[in-house]
DNA sequence: CGTGAGCTTGACTTGTTTCAACCAACGTGG
DNA sequence: CCACGTTGGTTGAAACAAGTCAAGCTCACG
């Protein structure tokens, strides 16, 4: 494991020789995302690192390694010919890069990195063989999947039917309902590396009127946000502001 | 084949002794959607019939067999608990009620029949089996489903990031080639048995607005709507308009 | 020390919603 | 047969949420 490889199809890519924090996080993965410990004994990895605000792999790339991110947060966006741009979901740590990259190496939009990203790669062929021994694992994948695809019907009615306000509270009780799965929340505070024209472009607002929005949130004391991390003061109204069941 | 079968799990199932019209559909789609025609001479199925404007399976309901739609349109919706509604995805013949309920058994959307809708229904136990049998299967499954979740990533740019005119000519475009690939379409003329209602639902506008819209389109030329047919008048002008490349 | 990225705030504009009234088509039951 | 409610569509006026434009601020960085 941990075996250095070329890995060309991702151009901008910079190899680590190992990554000190990747260890210790699988272990703690462990409980929530069994599929990515089990891949960690099974099947051998290559490590990477890419530095925040970079491109880790273009839309319509083909890739033949499936990409998990380990450290850090990135952003799977797509961008219409005139710039507009539509962020379809943050990766956190534990995500793979696109469940669909098990199957298929065409890369269906561009991710980037929002902080610095640590990420591995399993060779599509290692992964597909073992899963054809193992059938069980079918599920395990399956289950990613389908989180992925539950999270893009969630994005359809945020962006769909949601005002600006429940956008934003919906977003970030999404992030801190992720990260707390993973126990990577301490509490109510949580790493909150987003800038505001993230928020922006995943929730089909303007910079500006995130920015009118978060002042909002933060003077009537739903949140505290500085320097890179956000408190959630009051949960309750927030969800209550969510409209979340 | 052609078996029937009780499935207690999809409440108003109206089941019928056989579904005349799906055989030539199969035949007919068998080129765009061999997997279809595969599962249709190596697996056993049901054949169901209901009703416009009915539920055919809710949220969170529990499914052991895997529907595809042979005739018909459908659509799969979410709704607030206040009432909003988000369209995710019309469902036309050779679609999947949801690809992931292959795996799953829970449903994560309701699905309600636009016009009547045929279906057919595969054990879901079958259907693995088959699977380990012929790994291969599983390439053109995930093809489904990598389409499916492409849909619902092209719905978060409409909603997030287009005006409403651009939103409307999408979905008419995206209908048009979608039918166009199924040999649905007859040159520029497409059934089109949406009300104004579905268009909003699927757009995240109001009826009202989507009213304006469309008269605005037929009163400048682009389309024609008559008997819950469409018709294409200037498809260059309209791709300008839906911004497509 | 200048430059650019990120954030805040205010005034004004605009696209879409809301509200309301009205019409046509359709099925249903008396 | 007509009376009736329901569903779907059209149109116009007024209200509002979010966008646009603009200026000024801080901070990190080469």
């Amino acid at each position: 494991m941990g075996l250095k490889s070329a890995d060309a199809q991702l151009q901008p890519v910079e190899e680590v020789a190992s990554c000190a924090v990747c260890p210790a996080l699988a272990s703690k993965l462990c409980g929530g995302l069994g599929h990515l410990a089990t891949f960690g004994t099974l099947l051998r990895h290559s490590e990477h690192k890419i530095p925040a605000r970079r491109l880790i792999c273009r839309k319509h790339d083909r890739l033949d390694r499936v990409p998990i991110v380990c450290e850090g947060w990135a952003a799977s966006a797509v961008t219409l010919f005139d710039g507009r741009r539509q962020i379809l979901s943050f990766l956190l740590p534990g995500d793979f890069l696109s469940a669909h990259l098990i199957f298929e190496p065409e890369i269906q939009c561009s991710v980037e990195a929002v902080t610095e990203v640590h990420y591995r790669t399993f060779a599509r062929t290692e992964l597909m063989a073992l899963l054809l021994e193992q059938p069980t694992l079918i599920h395990k994948l399956s289950r990613a999947w389908i989180d992925e695809k539950a999270r893009a019907d969630q994005l359809a009615i945020n962006l769909g039917r949601c005002s600006a306000d429940e956008r934003i509270a919906r977003l970030i009780l999404n992030l801190f309902d992720r990260l707390t799965q993973r126990s990577l929340a301490r509490g109510q505070l949580m790493d909150f590396p987003l800038r505001q024209h993230h928020i922006a472009d995943a929730t089909g607002l303007t910079v500006v009127h995130v920015g009118k929005v978060l002042s909002e949130f933060r003077r009537s004391g739903l949140i505290k946000i500085s320097d890179r991390s956000l408190t959630i003061v009051d949960l309750k109204e927030l969800q209550r502001l969510a409209k979340l069941q």
